[in-house]
DNA sequence: GTTATTTCCT
């Protein structure tokens, strides 16, 4: 069989079907040598070989059908075709089926002949409609997929549960909740309500429907639930943001309460969340169950394992992860670049992109992403300028929206705003809000009045303002002291009805989150935290701390600006951070506005004169503060 | 016949 096969799919000029279906009556028997030498003698005697075929054709269809399942290329396949019509086998389901599947599914996947094939037999089955519309779930057409559902119900024949878990796929790829709805009922009114497998596949429709109850109440009567189930689960609740309810699956999966074992998408899934959560602990957890396991060979964990500490700042762990692999992909490598661009470590980026090139690993979109937010997180303009250049010519990757962004935000926060703005101009896709966004922080920082207000219009055209986009005008306007415009755009923000989020900074200690608000005293322990700011306020100003006085609050007199911007919460938290933790503790903080700049320096002075490593994640950036500086290397 | 595919500008 395999040397005939061999030779049938590899080299069909010299042989035809009927050679290969002879040779395999002869291979049963016959050493691969000679069949090979039957092969050079059917060469050259190639129409005088008909009479021998006479005799197999009566024979079995099994050497023909194991030929069909081991098909890799199509025009093997129409080969077969063209045989089965002049031998009148299309209707035996023993051979039209597997020849379907092949023809459809991957590798070879085509559609449209398929559905001519399937056209001229006779009365198709169940199987050949449950392959069809499989075939169809995975294509560009999904539609057809519960068509030929249809058809094949009309014809009066009886979907079985795979019929229907390959018309949920068709309803996941066109998000069709009426669908989901109408199979639902049948399941139930055909009794398949204890297959499993089925209603995991409708759990995953509702949950991709944006019907996380719905998949919940599935799951909830499912007779029994295996890993996958719950991995279906797990992918819901975060769909939702129920991210902490995952910790808890994760720990009773563990805890073997569920008769079911986490896996590797469990896993992959969970440092997702412990990433979204900022949850340390929980991902070192997680970290060990793969190395126990095993799991530590598979590229994707690991690569999801270096994301995961270089958003928690720990570049120690994620590169001993690094290290530890054989197996590194672009992926792994943008990873890694990624990790050491938000962690304020540019040029060492920028060495692993050129180690990378070294180890001829082709960079992607998503690597320049990486090592241009290197550039701009640490200010290598120069350098900046110089990749993106390369990334086009060199590597012949179109700038995307996101290339343009780092782009913009490496000049703006450099002071190159006009060139910032013309980089905008000149842009092949069409700027988004995030970008004239990033243009309009750089202003703030350059005090540019002039090109801020005209970033403003181009928000106002795109309707895409937001409160925190007057903040920046309102800081921008008060930072060159236009007293005029700030008191005019606080009564347009009054009367337009538009609300500020009050800040407010959080801190995670031993599992519970503990959050501030400006001027909070709703904490148990807020006596010891204020005494504890004044401290260090005093350490601070002995080190060289000036409460810089943003005038963000006009109406205020310079001595009250200062009681105030001693108790923004990100203070507070810091403070609590000092006072609750060990000395030398690395304190996490997550805020959900940008940080300001008198608390940008307060935490940067705090992190050399206390020896503390301080993380503050705002809604824009990540500020990594170590022995008095900061990763975003005050381009703030 | 089922889940997840990792890296991403403010």
């Amino acid at each position: 069989m395999t040397p005939a096969f061999h030779l049938f799919n590899s080299n069909r000029s010299y042989l035809n079907l009927r050679h290969y279906l002879r040779l395999c009556h002869y291979t049963t028997t016959t050493p691969p040598s000679i069949a090979k030498q039957l092969q050079e003698h059917h060469r050259h005697q190639h129409n005088r070989t008909k009479p021998l075929l006479s005799s197999l054709e009566s024979k079995s269809h099994q050497p023909l059908i194991s030929l069909i399942k081991s098909c890799t290329q199509k025009s093997s396949l129409l080969q077969i075709h063209g045989y089965l019509i002049r031998n009148s086998l299309l209707h035996y389901p023993t051979i039209s089926l597997p020849f379907l599947s092949r023809m459809a599914l991957s590798p070879i996947h085509d559609i449209a002949y398929s559905r001519q094939f399937f056209s001229q037999i006779p009365n198709p089955s169940v199987f050949l409609y449950n392959t069809l519309i499989r075939a169809y779930s995975m294509s560009n057409s999904p539609i057809e997929g519960f068509l030929m559902y249809q058809e094949m119900r009309e014809k009066g024949l009886r979907a079985d549960p795979v019929s229907l878990s390959f018309v949920i796929k068709c309803y996941i790829r066109v998000c069709s909740l009426i669908g989901g709805e109408q199979v639902h009922a049948r399941i139930l009114s055909d009794g398949h309500q204890s297959d499993s497998l089925l209603l995991t596949n409708l759990m995953d429709l509702y949950s991709l429907c944006d019907k996380g109850s719905e998949a919940c109440k599935v799951f909830d009567e499912m007779p029994q639930r295996d890993t996958i189930a719950w991995n279906v689960l797990i992918s819901c609740y975060m769909r939702n943001r129920r991210t902490r309810d995952v910790l808890i699956i994760f720990d009773g999966m563990l805890s073997g309460e569920f008769g079911c074992e986490p896996d590797d998408v469990t896993c992959l899934r969970l440092l997702q969340a412990c990433s979204n959560l900022g949850a340390l602990e929980f991902g070192e957890k997680v970290h060990g169950h793969i190395v126990e396991r095993g799991y530590d060979n598979a590229t994707n964990l690991c690569n999801s394992l270096i994301a995961m500490y270089s958003q928690f700042g720990n570049m120690d762990k994620a590169f001993d992860v690094f290290k530890g692999m054989h197996n590194k992909n672009v992926v792994t490598w943008s990873a890694i670049i990624s990790g050491l661009a938000m962690n304020g470590y540019g040029r060492e980026a920028i060495g692993a992109f050129e180690e990378m090139l070294k180890m001829g690993v082709l960079p992607d979109d998503l690597t320049f992403t990486g090592i241009l937010s290197a550039c701009s997180n640490c200010g290598l303009v120069d350098k900046g300028v110089v990749i993106f250049a390369r990334m086009s010519k060199e590597f012949g990757i179109v700038p995307n929206i996101h290339h343009y962004g780092c782009m913009v935000d490496l000049l703006g926060r450099a002071g190159q705003l006009h060139q910032a703005y013309q980089l905008i101009m000149s842009m092949r896709v069409k700027p988004d809000s995030t970008i004239w966004r990033t243009l309009l922080g750089a202003c703030r920082i350059h005090r540019n009045v002039i090109l801020g207000e005209r970033v403003v219009e181009h928000l106002i055209e795109l309707k895409a303002q937001e409160a925190g986009d007057y903040v920046l005008l309102f800081n921008l306007y008060s930072s060159v002291g236009n007293w005029e415009k700030v008191t005019e755009l606080r009564k347009f923000m009054k009367e337009k009805g538009i609300q500020t989020t009050p800040a407010s900074s959080s801190i995670e200690l031993k599992g519970k989150v503990h959050e501030f608000v400006v001027d909070d005293v709703s904490h148990p322990r807020k006596v010891e935290i204020y005494e504890m700011l004044d401290e260090i306020c005093k350490q601070l100003k002995i080190a060289g701390y000036v409460a810089e006085i943003t005038s963000e609050l006009p109406n205020l007199d310079a001595e009250e600006k200062k009681y105030v911007l001693s108790y923004h919460s990100e203070k507070l938290a810091i403070a609590f951070g000092v006072l609750a933790t060990p000395p030398g503790t690395t304190i996490r903080i997550a805020k959900n506005l940008r940080i300001c700049v008198d608390c940008h320096n307060f935490a940067k002075l705090l992190s050399g004169v206390y020896n503390r490593q301080v993380i503050i994640t705002d809604h824009t950036r990540f500020h990594h503060f170590r022995g008095g500086h900061c990763s975003c290397n005050d381009y703030w």
